[in-house]
DNA sequence: GCCGTTTTCGGCCCGACTGTTTTCAGTCG
């Protein structure tokens, strides 16, 4: 078992832990256990061999006894008791909303139900409201939470691309700052931290009168219900499905309502843990003394860091994946790459093969945005499907660079997005390669091919001497294909080696590399990329995902070859550098 | 079950809202 696998194990033991009624930090102890495993950024299997898992934080020695054993055996005792008595339709009834553990055990002891089916039909049949604790507007609920469930199954988990969020929740904003009662507003959770995908949008208003707020929130275009409404909380569902919590707090809250509602939870445990170290503690209602002297004005997110004695840490990062160790020893994540940083726009389509503006349209984009160079990289030859260019039809698009040239300020370069073949040869006769200004090696075929052939095809293909650029590297379609197989740590050594640079591919369907192997290749001083993929002038925008992916594997402005002139850029990026 | 310069016991983040309750448990974020 893998160390996904593992972590997803012990939720289950955790689950099963809480129908038991146990203790319930220690049903905690194992969620935090597959917290840990998740992030654990090392190869797990050579974790243990080295006997290093219980310096692990959250993990003791019998936790690490269980995952060593789902690593080898791929079970545990406990896990397969605790099944044994309990059915797993009980679990998935737990998982629905408005249920969990407690009642989903209520409902097996009293009524017997061990499906999502069978409690369905309970509801019809109205016994689940002569249950103690349930009545009428229960058997509702978990009908239309059932309902809703299955329609979020058949579509992706009822997550939705960060890019389609954002397109809902920025027209909201602009409704909400419209109102003369609202003094702040933004988007909260894990949108404002940038997140690939988002399963519901938060909202924090700051106004001194939350009834005109929220009258004026629940008014506003698509709404199909209000799920909650309290003083200061408010919950609607959109009639695509999705879920807006709404938070209003006095002006003098907000920084801390902002922080509080950004998250992520695993950051503020830890935040919260040093608060209390320092006689403080943190609620989303703000700071205040254990003492009981009294709340303390925060002014700002980075007041509320300061009091902990740390710098103030972007949205991006907070993740507890290593930035406070990082802020204790000294990290200050001011020099974090920026949107502004850019000079360049990097990975742009064409018509020439599937994008759908000309060089012309996309140059004279490139000047409105003040680019200072843009790099065009249509498909090679291999990738048919995606109108592959011949070589013919590349030297036509060199003579229409030449034309366009003069028309725009942006320095036009050429370029291609080079299949890597599956031998790991790149498309495209060396020659030709070598007379591009770059070259970006991307993976788009047989990509179910075995980990262990994968990372040696991209190892022979990093040996090529105009491997400079490694394009959406592991090949993930957010919510439609998970990244391709690989040893991902090998293949970082080769590039390392080889000082190709990692492309941060900002199209919101990839975001690919991701944070978790940003970071590891980092820590190998890797360069990196951020690019837009655009296949069309409004793609060129898909900028701000990739640097906001970048900032969340903590990606510094002197790491991002495309912040720097075009001078030092093509040193670094051309084929015939060597 | 984990953790530790309050270290082998006694803590472990915290508040809003709902539906069921006459004072609160469960769920959610």
């Amino acid at each position: 078992m893998d160390a996904a696998a593992i972590a997803a194990a012990l939720r289950e033991i955790a689950q099963h832990l809480t129908f038991r009624g146990e203790n319930q930090f220690k049903v905690r102890a194992y969620e935090n256990g597959a917290q840990a495993l998740e992030s654990l950024g090392e190869d797990l299997g050579k974790v243990i061999a080295e006997k290093r898992l219980t310096q692990v934080r959250g993990i003791g020695s019998s936790l690490a006894e269980k995952i060593e054993e789902l690593h080898r055996t791929g079970a545990t005792a406990l896990l397969d008791e605790l099944r044994a008595g309990m059915p797993p339709g009980v679990l998935e009834i737990a998982r629905l909303p408005d249920l969990g553990p407690k009642k989903a055990k209520a409902l097996h002891d009293a009524l017997g139900v061990g499906s999502v089916a069978e409690l369905e039909a309970a509801c019809v049949a109205g016994k689940v409201r002569a249950l103690k604790g349930f009545g009428p507007r229960s058997e509702d609920k978990i009908l239309a939470g059932i309902k809703r469930a299955s329609a979020q199954a058949a579509q992706g988990g009822g997550r939705i691309l960060l890019s389609s969020a954002l397109e809902v929740g920025e027209p909201l904003l602009a409704h909400l700052r419209a109102l003369p009662a609202v003094r702040a507003a933004d988007l909260a959770g894990s949108l404002r931290r940038w997140r690939e995908t988002v399963a519901d949008l938060d909202v924090i208003v700051g106004s001194d009168d939350p009834g005109a707020v929220m009258d004026h929130f629940v008014a506003y275009p698509g709404v199909g219900a209000v799920e909650a409404r309290g003083d200061t909380k408010c919950t609607l569902r959109l009639q695509t499905g999705l879920q807006i919590d709404l938070r209003v707090v006095p002006p003098g809250d907000y920084a801390t309502a902002l922080h509080h509602f950004t998250g992520s939870k695993a950051h503020h445990v830890v935040i919260r843990g040093r608060a209390r170290e320092r006689g403080l503690t943190i609620s989303e209602w703000g700071v205040e003394r254990l003492d009981g002297s009294g709340k303390l004005e925060v002014g700002s997110e980075a007041a509320l860091y300061q009091l902990l004695e740390l710098p103030y840490i972007p949205p991006e990062l907070r993740e507890n994946q290593g930035e406070l160790e990082a802020a204790d020893a000294g990290d200050r994540f001011e020099d974090l790459v920026q949107a502004g940083d850019v000079r360049g726009l990097i990975h742009c389509h064409t018509t020439y093969s599937d994008g759908k503006n000309s060089v012309e349209d996309m140059a004279r984009a490139a000047d409105a945005l003040g680019a200072e160079y843009l790099t065009i990289t249509d498909h090679s030859p291999a990738a048919a499907y995606a109108g592959g260019v011949g070589l013919e039809r590349l030297l036509e698009q060199w003579d229409e660079i030449d034309r366009v040239q003069p028309r725009v300020k942006v320095r036009i370069l050429r370029g291609t997005e080079s299949d890597i073949l599956e031998d790991g040869a790149l498309d495209y006769p060396p020659e030709v390669l070598e007379r591009l200004d770059v070259v970006i090696a991307s993976i788009h075929s047989r990509m179910k091919m075995d980990a262990e052939k994968m990372t040696a095809r991209l190892i022979a293909a990093m040996r090529h001497p105009v491997f400079k650029i490694w394009g959406h590297p592991l090949g993930r379609r957010l919510l439609e294909r998970e990244p391709f197989g690989c040893d991902v740590e090998a293949v970082l050594d080769a590039a390392a080696a080889s000082r190709a640079a990692i492309e941060i591919n900002g199209d919101p369907h990839r975001l690919d590399l991701e944070p978790k192997w940003i970071r590891l290749a980092r820590a190998r001083g890797l360069r990196f990329v951020v690019s837009t993929d655009a296949h069309s002038v409004q793609g060129l925008g898909y900028l701000r995902y990739g640097v906001a992916t970048a900032r969340r594997g903590g990606v510094r402005k002197s790491e991002v070859l495309n912040t720097r002139p075009l001078d030092a850029f093509l040193r670094a990026v051309r084929p015939a550098a060597g």
